[in-house]
DNA sequence: GCGAAAATGATAATCGTTATCATATGGCCA
DNA sequence: TGGCCATATGATAACGATTATCATTTTCGC
């Protein structure tokens, strides 16, 4: 008889137990929209975990980051932000300079170029971060 | 009689006054090859100004980031990086992700389709950062 | 040279993140 | 099922880059 299939560990690293507040913190993160601070995933994840500490908030990113659950994200201002990482996959950020909002964009040619910069400069292309600044549509319509 | 033009002011926005520290300060970034985080900074600085302070490196390399003398440069590593700006223009960056080296480049193609991806989302184009992540050269070849 | 405004240095404060350490928990194996 | 031990956890101290504070010094138009 097959073993039964046991419920999906959050991280699947080599020597990583199951645990329900990384359980908590991974759905925090795939329940938001993304982009949340690590304070804000700690908020999202107490409502189930009502005593978990941030440090174990910290270590559950970093430790779904590694797994490629989660994605970090650092803006200009160096507070890292998550989101759900894969499912969605990869994209840039548009940030505008006035109200702090996120637009995620790709494109696919700007993509490919970036492999031929990287190419003519003897690198080998692991990823790549591409952050446009700008005023969104509604500040520019503010001005 | 026309006014005898004074020696450039380091940084010339409003109320700013010339002072030799921040001088040191602009030289020493302009003298270096660029990517110098503000201790380094500091350390070229007091070759010039023994007593100057790292406080004064902080103030003076916002200080003529504000009037376009300095671009700042932001890594992952979350410690900002500073080089001469306009002199070289704008350019991009390709980290190594191995040893951490910086490489420069531009591709005129990859800036013009940014420009068309922030309009296609109604954003009005400001800036962006490009950071392409992979092996050097070097790095490459030793694995 | 005078004096108000700006710059400076020493250092305390900030703040996001990481390390530490004693304790709790998970899960493999008998 | 219970024991065992590696891993996870929480509280909190430590960390490190950057910024704020404040008394003192410097700048520069007059």
């Amino acid at each position: 008889m097959a073993r039964k299939k046991p419920k999906a560990n959050s991280c699947d690293c080599q020597g990583v137990r199951r645990s329900r507040r990384r359980d908590a913190v991974l759905d925090a993160v795939l329940a938001s929209g993304g982009h949340l601070s690590a304070e804000e995933v700690h908020r999202e994840a107490k409502k189930k975990m009502p005593g978990i500490g941030i440090a174990t908030v910290y270590r559950s990113l970093k430790c779904l980051c590694g797994c490629g659950k989660v994605a970090e994200f650092i803006p200009p201002d160096g507070v890292a932000r998550y989101e759900a990482a894969g499912s969605r996959g990869h994209h840039d950020h548009l940030i505008c300079t006035a109200c702090g909002c996120f637009a995620e964009a790709v494109d696919p040619e700007i993509e490919r170029l970036q492999e031929r910069l990287a190419a003519r400069h003897g690198f080998k292309l692991e990823g790549h971060r591409l952050e446009i600044y700008g005023l969104c549509a509604r500040c520019a319509k503010k001005k």
